[in-house]
DNA sequence: AGGGAAAGCGGTAGCGCTCCCACGGCAACC
DNA sequence: GGTTGCCGTGGGAGCGCTACCGCTTTCCCT
């Protein structure tokens, strides 16, 4: 039933040796000889080994996906483009995730489970540390770093600063001269990290225009409840506020999720703006920089495999960003009146 | 660098067969040797290779999980979860997905992209044909639906039909007497789909109420996109419906859009209840019948582990659904006109 | 005290491929 | 016509483990 490469050598009359050969479409096999073996293996059914492979050749045909999350849309859509691109190529994609949950901290990334396991490794959307990604380095596999650098590594992903300054520019340009920042975890402080950079973004954008940045800026999850976490802290500090520039769609939701809660309406009170193109945004009327993550995805996954065969990559991809207006940002209400009266709002406090 | 069983054995003073042994915590080796076994491969950095094991043993400690897509809701936190269980067990999940695209049909599943690479196989959200099945049957592996079961087979997932029922049952006690249903593609008629058995719930439900379904069902693409045009088409033909039962939380937030694009409002224009229990369901005001993804696919992960090793499983894992009032839903406005005017409402016809 | 079972460990034959090397044959060159 | 060189193919040695079998040692039970 479950034949070998030496059932069909035998089948074809040729050797092992052959067989595999022809059947990897490798060159020095007769046109005639390859249909021979590939009829007769078609024949039996044959169906070769990967471990087999794998041990005699050194390959495992095989790539990692180190991600945190894949319920989220951003690497739910990255693994998805990177999975399509590799079974193009007859790679499989082993999925690593490593996050106990979304509310502690991660240990860390311990490599050795990857270590003769797979060709390549493909981090998404994981700032890591240094000594991680030295530690990643050490199991000397081609690696490819989707929506979050590192330093002197292969990276696709979006110019996260000019993005940031984009969206701001956007609100700034309304009009708007209390522009807050909704940012990711307090303690991802990583320059490479997308949150950071975004961050700084904001600021600089703030910063050219000759606006405060000071006090503006919330830390908190990078999702929905973190989003509605900060807005709310944000309106509790300054409830002179009247426009958001939230590091993620999702934490963009949340704060929309929030200003409702304060019985705060959208745009009119406060403008919102995200980032990622998130498919509920259209629903919500979410304004955003939008990505496109599956090609990123592809993208990657693609530089991984020509990494692998040797071939060489740009050092850098960056995708671009547009801005989506979908209705969450307009004028400020009031733009004469720089320091409004807390309870000038139509909000009926929580 | 790259050190070999051998290494170990020789540096521990003991055989490869008792390293072996003692490293993967099999019987009869002391403590003591144990120990010293595993200071070694310590001390050497040692990392079997999963290739040669899998060579010899015919194991590969790594299961399949087939599924659609991953960047959908109930699919990214069916991986998510089955992966973590998998982790803990120090298995491997190697992901396949196979939709081209979500607008074209898929190709049939073929099975031999396994063969010999998995000890399992976990199809998640795949309501596969018959004959897809028993191609898989014959690959020999243990089996695993979750999320969309096949005669026969161990399956983890809902009542489907119960879940309709109630979530009918509740805009039936409300007071609505046309309540619609957005449904699965017209195509997925397999009598083992969730789509199909929500149809046959919702069906159900209203004829023990004596209530019509004749022209109520509107199929779709199982997403936000399909959920809009659906509930545009059924608007179109049916402007006298006031509550609609979308078989699915993305297809109901589609449902949601349509309604807003024609001015409609929810929940006093029209009620809408989902499945899911999506993330954004909360944002949107969405009115569900819940379900836990992630728990299904630690259950369905961890069981297939246990067929794995021979141990017994029960054949159907039922999960609980409930009904999670978030104001998507209410009284319909006038009780008494059960034809109403198409231009009654306050829509500005889009 | 003797016998037998069981525990602890070593030796080693594969598992099913890939890849290196060797070899024959045929075309092309001087 | 002899030599060179390349192409198509076969032979066979691993790749790094696991699992079987068998040996020795201990320990218990009569």
């Amino acid at each position: 039933m479950a034949h070998g490469i030496v059932d069909v050598a035998r089948a074809a009359g040729v050797s092992t040796a052959t067989v595999s050969r022809a059947l990897r479409g490798l060159p020095n096999v007769t046109a005639a000889t390859r249909e021979r073996v590939r009829r007769a293996a078609d024949e039996l059914g044959y169906v070769p080994s990967p471990s087999a492979a794998s041990l005699a050749s050194g390959r495992t045909r095989t790539i990692g996906l180190i991600t945190p999350w894949v319920a989220h849309w951003f690497f739910a859509n990255v693994i998805e483009g990177a999975e399509r691109a590799l079974r193009v190529e007859d790679f499989d994609a082993l999925l690593y995730t490593f996050e106990v949950s979304r509310e502690v901290r991660r240990h860390r990334l311990d490599p050795d489970v990857l270590r003769r396991r797979v060709d390549g490794v493909l981090v998404v959307g994981l700032p890591l540390e240094a000594e991680e990604v030295a530690a990643l380095d050490q199991l000397g596999y081609p690696l490819v770093f989707v929506g979050a650098g590192a330093p002197g590594h292969v990276t696709v992903g979006l110019d996260d600063e000019r993005t940031a300054r984009r969206a701001v520019a956007h609100l700034a340009d309304l009009g708007h001269t209390v522009i807050a920042h909704l940012s990711g975890e307090p303690d991802d402080t990583l320059p490479w990290s997308p949150a950071v950079r975004r961050a700084e973004g904001w600021r600089a954008e703030l910063a050219a225009r000759g606006l405060p940045s000071a006090g503006l800026e919330v830390h908190g999850h990078f999702d929905v409840r973190g989003g509605r976490a900060s807005m709310h802290g944000l309106l509790d500090r300054r409830p002179d506020v009247t426009a958001v520039f939230a590091a993620s769609d999702e934490m963009a939701m949340g704060a929309l999720l929030a200003l409702r809660d304060r019985g705060l309406r959208v745009p009119e009170d406060v403008s919102v703006v995200g980032v990622d193109g998130h498919d509920m945004g259209e629903h919500l009327g979410l304004t955003t920089m939008a990505q496109n993550a599956q090609e990123q995805g592809v993208t990657a996954a693609s530089m991984l495999l020509e990494m692998i065969t040797g071939a060489p990559v740009p050092e850098e991809v960056v995708f671009p960003t547009s801005l989506v207006d979908r209705g969450s940002t307009a004028r400020p209400r009031d733009q004469i009146v720089t320091s409004r009266n807390p309870s000038g709002g139509c909000a009926p406090a929580m």
